[in-house]
DNA sequence: TAGTAGTGACTAACATTTGCCCACAAATG
């Protein structure tokens, strides 16, 4: 079993006991572990195999009963306590879970008093007006269910970041021109720039909210609104995407900023420290217990500064240690887009690209690089348009006359990224890989190989000493497709040793690595880089989403070869190939 | 149930809005 299905069988065992009405701290404790297992950047197995149950209760969040489960079920593939549940408890309960405006008193209340214990049942139920003779029930709250029941087909699930990013930024566009505005800016899930998002949050400075919510949900993109109170309002779009907006007075926008920005884990951490001075946190102040005195902040860092904290930075704020680390003045310094100098990963048309290599270095100059790698791809299999190995000879005149032309303001470097064949090996011979300034390694092929096969593919490529970086290591895709079933314990281990720098590819459909492995290779000493992967000049504005994952994974400008400055990595490349 | 303080017991998860039924469940971060 995964950490993933692991994860998904506590959620499931949470959701039950939520159902069962058992106490709050209980189901806490296995949604709590279900979130440590996702979070770890650890297999869990491997784990498990060094050190069985013993290993398991040092995981965060995993105690002697949980751990024993684990155990339970990475031997067995079962789990007796959820057999016994589930035949106290149906299963198909917690499918209920889902609709929305139905929770876990209802879908009791619908199961004890109507029998109700599957979707189809509940819907006849509310279609044939049992639901609104039940206590507390009444015919508008059955209408609900039945409203919820059909937007559950409707629903797309979370979006990736790569759509909602753009269309969150008209949205502000259009807020921002609304008279009488003062700020509008993204919160959420959106502005901790995960790499997908449930709805867009959209926070408004205004002291009048009136025209705001008018413009807001009088968009003609608008299919449905979802509900409107007087400084709320919630929509749905026709490109199926939701939306909500608050408007807050500019003196509060502090405040409402950081409660909007979530996570919710992160805000009840805040809120308890607040509880621990006296001050009781909301979106609206902060309000001292004792005498009910408001103290209004304007801005996130005032929050903050109240508390006795530094402004944590919204990428961080997803309760992995972020509040502890800032009591005791700890937090990272993080990556940010002005530590980059070098562009490491493009294609030219070379290979797949759409623009000359001296495109490509003009535009990556006008970003303010002092240095751009083209690393076309290599012939193999199932890569079109990749070179040959005389190509890369040839394409060598032209790196020189693209240098020439843009003099010393930017620096080409002469790179490929070459392909992890399915047999292992790499498609260039060492000694077409030697006479390159920079060599990116990549699987692209046979992406599902078992375990074994495929990290030993990436395992043989570390070990090249010909190979700088590995590309877009795990291979997904979001949302469309699965990473590569690597064991990254010894892929990080590995890239540890052999100072190999492992990317963070910053397509905002690749996101690889993710926050979780970013961060456990910030941890082992893995060396990063951050590349926009860019096929075409535009496509260099990528790179903040990079920047986004490599700041979630806690990695600052020392873990990433790119930030380092211009000397030091062009030192650290040469002296590679001279080892 | 986890974690910790202390070996059986205690604490832990906040603050708000909305909708609908009439006190509370669900949803928001």
């Amino acid at each position: 079993m995964t950490n993933k299905e692991l994860a998904e069988t506590f959620n499931l065992i949470a959701d039950l006991l939520q159902i069962k009405g058992e106490v709050i701290y209980k189901i806490l404790a296995y949604r709590k572990a279900a979130e440590s297992l996702t979070n770890l950047g650890r297999d869990v197995n491997a784990i498990w195999q060094e050190g069985g149950v013993r290993a398991l209760m040092e995981i965060p969040g995993v105690g002697k009963a949980i751990a024993e489960k684990i155990d339970e079920l990475l031997s067995t593939g079962e789990l007796a306590y959820l057999n016994r549940l589930t035949a106290e408890v149906p299963p198909t309960l917690a499918g209920l879970m889902q609709v929305p405006d139905l929770g876990p008193k209802k879908i009791k209340l619908f199961w004890k008093e109507l029998g109700i214990t599957t979707l189809p049942e509940l819907e006849a139920a509310a279609r044939a007006g049992r639901l609104r003779t039940l206590p507390g029930m009444g015919a508008k709250s059955e209408a609900r269910i039945l409203a919820g029941i059909e937007s559950l087909a409707r629903r797309t699930g979370r979006t990736p970041l790569e759509k909602a990013w753009p269309f969150a930024q008209q949205l502000l566009a259009l807020l921002r021109a609304v008279p009488g505005v003062v700020a509008a800016e993204a919160a959420g899930s959106l502005r901790r720039m995960r790499e997908t998002v449930g709805d867009i949050d959209l926070l408004v400075a205004a002291t009048q909210p009136g025209p705001v919510m008018q413009a807001f949900s009088g968009q003609p993109s608008v299919a449905r609104l979802l509900g409107q109170g007087d400084t709320k309002s919630s929509v749905e779009f026709t490109n199926g995407m939701r939306a909500q907006v608050w408007v807050h007075p500019p003196e509060r926008f502090g405040t409402a900023l950081q409660y909007a920005t979530g996570s919710k884990d992160h805000n009840v951490r805040l809120r308890e420290l607040a509880l621990k001075q006296g001050l009781s946190l909301s979106e609206h102040a902060l309000t001292r217990v004792d005498t009910g005195e408001e103290i209004l902040c304007a801005t996130e860092e005032e929050v903050y500064a109240r508390l006795g904290l530094p402004w944590i930075p919204p990428e961080l704020r997803e309760d992995r240690g972020e509040v502890e680390a800032a009591m005791q003045a700890a937090l990272p310094r993080l990556l940010s887009p002005s530590d980059l100098i070098a562009e490491l990963h493009t294609h030219s048309t070379w290979s797949d690209g759409k623009a000359s290599i001296e495109e490509m270095a003009r535009a990556a100059r006008a970003r303010g690089y002092k240095i751009i790698a083209i690393t076309d791809h290599s012939h193999g299999l199932g890569i079109v348009r990749g070179m040959r190995p005389e190509d890369v000879r040839a394409r060598q005149a032209e790196i020189r006359a693209a240098q020439a032309a843009l003099g010393d303001s930017i620096r080409i470097l002469n790179g490929v990224e070459v392909e992890i064949k399915a047999d292992g090996t790499l498609d260039y011979p060492d000694e077409v890989l030697a006479g390159l300034d920079i060599v990116i390694a990549s699987l692209h092929v046979s992406l599902r190989q078992p375990r074994r096969q495929i990290t030993q593919r990436l395992l043989n490529a570390i070990h090249n000493p010909h190979v700088d970086v590995i590309g877009h290591p795990t291979g997904r895709q979001i949302p469309h497709r699965e990473p590569a079933d690597l064991d990254m314990d010894a892929v990080l281990a590995a890239a540890a040793q052999s100072r190999v720098a492992l990317e963070i590819n910053a397509n905002p459909r690749r996101l690889d690595l993710n926050d979780v492995y970013t961060r456990r290779a910030v941890e082992m000493g893995v060396l990063l880089s951050v590349n926009t992967d860019a096929h075409r000049p535009e496509q260099l504005d990528l790179m903040h989403f990079g920047v986004a994952t490599a700041r979630r994974g806690w990695a600052g400008p020392e873990n990433v070869i790119n930030a380092w400055g211009a000397e030091r990595l062009m030192g650290w490349l040469e002296g590679r190939r001279e080892m």
